[in-house]
DNA sequence: CAGGCGTTACGTAACGTTTTCGCAAGGAAT
DNA sequence: ATTCCTTGCGAAAACGTTACGTAACGCCTG
C-alpha cells in the first residue's frame, strides 16, 4: 500500500511545523500550542505515520521491547506462565521477543546475552538455573523479574508460590482420607521448587506422625516417563503403598499409566495428586486431583512487575496461593 | 561491568583505521588489508564489542529479526510448531519476536501489523485465520511464510502435512480393524485443516462402501471438552458405533473421558483415533493411537524457508507426511 | 612512459528519531 | 519603561551504524 515511508520530516512538512514539534506532541515531552497540537495530530492520521521503532531506540535510548528467557522444554506449565507474561505485555506498548535457555545453564546465560545486547528494557525470566550470581551481573544491565521460581534473594523480584506449604497441604489431603503409606515421586533436585515440595511433603508426613520410610521416595525428573518409571520401581520393592504424591502432573500421569498396566486402579487401589493443574489433568482418566497454580496469572503479574520497575512506578503485585483441586484420582480409605 | 558503551568508533581508533574499515571486517563487504583486518578483529575482542542493533538496522534497514505469529489459545500442537520455529532460528543471527493472534482475525491483524511495524525482516505465520488477500497485503512489505496451515494460492510458501490423506489412511486404519460404525468428531469446521481431515474420512469409508450416516459425525472446536461433549451426543441418539476417529488429540482424550464415565471400555467397547500426536497422547490410557505430524520439524522447516526467502538462497524443504503412530487405544473386531 | 584499471582505504552522507540549546515573544515584576 | 522570567518552538547536535563516492597506490597495458 504505503509507497513510501513516510518520516516525521514529512508530517513536519505537512502540518507545517519543525521536526522538533511533532517529536514533542509525539512524546508530550513539553506543552505544544493547542492549534499546531492539532494540525501534526490531523497530519500524523492522514498521512498514517508510524514511528520508526529503530530511530526511536537509537536516540532515546529505550527500546520498548522485553525480553523473555523461556526453558522450552515443552512443560505444559512453564508454557503457561510465558503465555501470561505474553499476554500481560499485550495490553501495553512492549513488544515481547524470546530467547531461549532449554535448562541449560551454558544456553540461558547466552539467551539472557543475546537479549541484552538487543537492548531490551527488562528481562522476565520463566523458571531458569542460573544462580543469584550469574543473574546479579546481568542485573546491572537492565531491570529482571523471575517468574515460577522461588531464588533466594530475590523476593522482591520474584513471582512464586509457597511450594512448600503447597505440597503439605496436597499430602494432608491424602492423610485425611485416610492414607498411611503416601509414597512421593521426587523433582528434578537441582529444581528449589522440587526440594520445597519434598519438603512440605515430608512435613505433613511428620506432623501426622507417619513413617519416612525410605521406600516411599522415588526421584524423578518432572518428565512423564519418569513417572512410569517410579511406578515400576515401586512395585519392585514390593512394600506396600496406597497413595502417590507427584511432584508435579506429569509424572503424575506417567504414574497413572504404569498402574494401567499393573492392573493397579486408580482411585479404588491407589491414590494420586499431582501438582500444576496442567490443562490435561482434568481430561485423564480418572480426572487428576491436583494443586492448581495461576500460572497464566503469575505471568501477567511478572510483566506488570517488571514495568513496574521500568517506569519506575509502585504497582501491587497480588500473593498467589496453590490451591487444590478436588477431582477424581484420590479415595478414602476406610 | 563494561562502564560505557563501545562503540565501533572506539574500536576504530585502537585499531587506527576509520570506521568504515571496521564496518568492512564487520560486515566482509570489502576485502580488507590483512594486517588492518587483524588489528581490528583483535581491537573488537579486547574492548569486548557488541555491535548496537538498532543503529544497524537504521543504517542498513535489515533488523535481523523474524516475526512470529501465534495463535495462543494453549493448543500443544501449535505450540510445538512454535518452538520448532524458534529451534530453527536457534542457530541463526536472527532473533524471534512473538504476537498473538488468539484466533481471531482482529487481532491477528493488530499482531501482523506491530510485527511489520517493528520492521521484521520476515513473518512466520504459525496457522492463522487470515484470508489470502489480506495476507497478500502484508506480503508487499515482508516476506511470509505460514506453517500447520494450508492455504490456497501459498502453496510455495507453506509447510503443512496431506490432511486428507493422512485422515484417510487413520480411517482405513480403523476399517481394517473390521470396523463398520465409525463415528467422526470434527474440527472448527473454519479451518481447512478440520475439512480436509472431515473429507479423509468420508473418502475413506466411500472406498469401503460403508454407509456415511449423519449420525455418526458430530461438530467439535478441537478442544477437550468439545470431545466430552461429542460423545454425549453419541450416546444419546443410541445409534451403535464400535470406533471414533476424532480431528486431534484433544477431543480424542476428551472423548475418551466421556466413554470412562459412561462405563464404556477402551479400545474393547469401543476404539479411539486422534490425530497431531501430542505428547500427552503417550500417556493416556490407553495410550492414543493417532496420526503423528512431525509439527517441531514443521515448525523448523518453516524458519529455514523463510531465511532462504530472505537471503534469495535457494533451500530444499523436505517434504513432510503424517504417520499413523500405534498404541493401544484401537481393538480388531472379530 | 603516460594512461587506465583494480584494489584497498578513507571521509562523509544518510537513516529517523530525541534532546539540548538558544532565541523570540509576551507578561509580570521592579 | 526597563529588566526578568516564562512559554513555545526551531535549529542543530547527538545516537551508532552502513553505504556511497572518491582518492591513493601499484601494476599492467599500449
Amino acid at each position: 500500500m504505503s509507497k513510501k515511508k513516510i518520516t516525521i520530516q514529512d508530517i513536519a512538512g505537512t502540518a507545517s511545523v519543525s521536526k522538533s514539534t511533532v517529536s514533542r506532541v509525539l512524546n508530550g515531552t513539553t506543552p505544544v500550542a493547542e492549534d499546531k497540537r492539532l494540525a501534526v495530530m490531523e497530519a500524523m492520521k492522514a498521512l498514517d505515520y508510524k514511528p520508526n521503532v529503530f530511530a526511536r531506540s537509537l536516540a532515546g535510548g529505550k527500546t520498548m521491547t522485553i525480553g523473555i528467557v523461556t526453558e522450552n522444554i515443552g512443560s505444559p506449565f512453564y508454557d503457561s506462565v510465558t503465555q501470561g507474561v505474553m499476554k500481560g505485555l499485550n495490553s501495553t506498548e512492549y513488544t515481547p521477543i524470546i530467547a531461549d535457555g532449554q535448562w541449560q545453564p551454558k544456553l540461558e546465560r547466552i539467551a539472557i546475552s543475546t537479549l541484552v545486547d538487543r537492548q531490551v528494557d527488562g528481562l522476565v525470566m520463566v523458571g531458569g538455573l542460573l544462580d543469584s550470581e550469574a543473574l546479579d551481573e546481568f542485573r546491572q544491565e537492565t531491570p529482571i523479574v523471575i517468574v515460577a521460581r522461588s531464588l533466594p534473594g530475590w523476593e522482591n523480584e520474584s513471582i512464586t508460590i509457597d511450594n512448600l506449604a503447597a505440597a503439605k497441604s496436597a499430602t494432608n489431603h491424602l492423610i485425611e482420607n485416610r492414607h498411611r503409606e503416601i509414597a512421593h515421586i521426587m523433582g528434578d533436585q537441582t529444581h528449589q521448587d522440587a526440594k520445597d515440595r519434598y519438603q512440605g511433603y515430608k512435613a505433613a508426613m511428620r506432623e501426622a506422625n507417619l513413617p519416612l520410610s525410605d521406600h516411599l521416595f522415588v526421584q524423578g525428573n518432572f518428565e512423564s516417563q519418569s513417572g512410569v518409571n517410579a511406578i515400576e520401581t515401586l512395585l519392585r520393592r514390593e512394600k506396600p503403598f496406597t497413595a502417590i504424591f507427584a511432584a508435579n502432573d506429569q509424572m503424575a500421569i506417567g504414574a497413572r499409566l504404569a498402574l494401567y498396566r499393573a492392573n493397579i486402579r486408580v482411585p479404588q487401589d491407589v491414590s494420586i495428586i499431582g501438582f500444576d493443574n496442567q490443562s490435561e489433568s482434568a481430561y485423564s482418566t480418572p480426572p487428576l486431583t491436583t494443586v492448581n497454580q495461576p500460572a497464566a496469572d503469575m505471568g501477567v503479574a511478572a510483566s506488570r512487575m517488571l514495568i513496574g520497575k521500568i517506569t519506575n512506578k509502585p504497582v501491587e503485585i497480588p500473593t498467589f496461593s496453590a490451591e487444590l483441586i478436588l477431582r477424581e484420582s484420590v479415595a478414602r480409605i476406610d
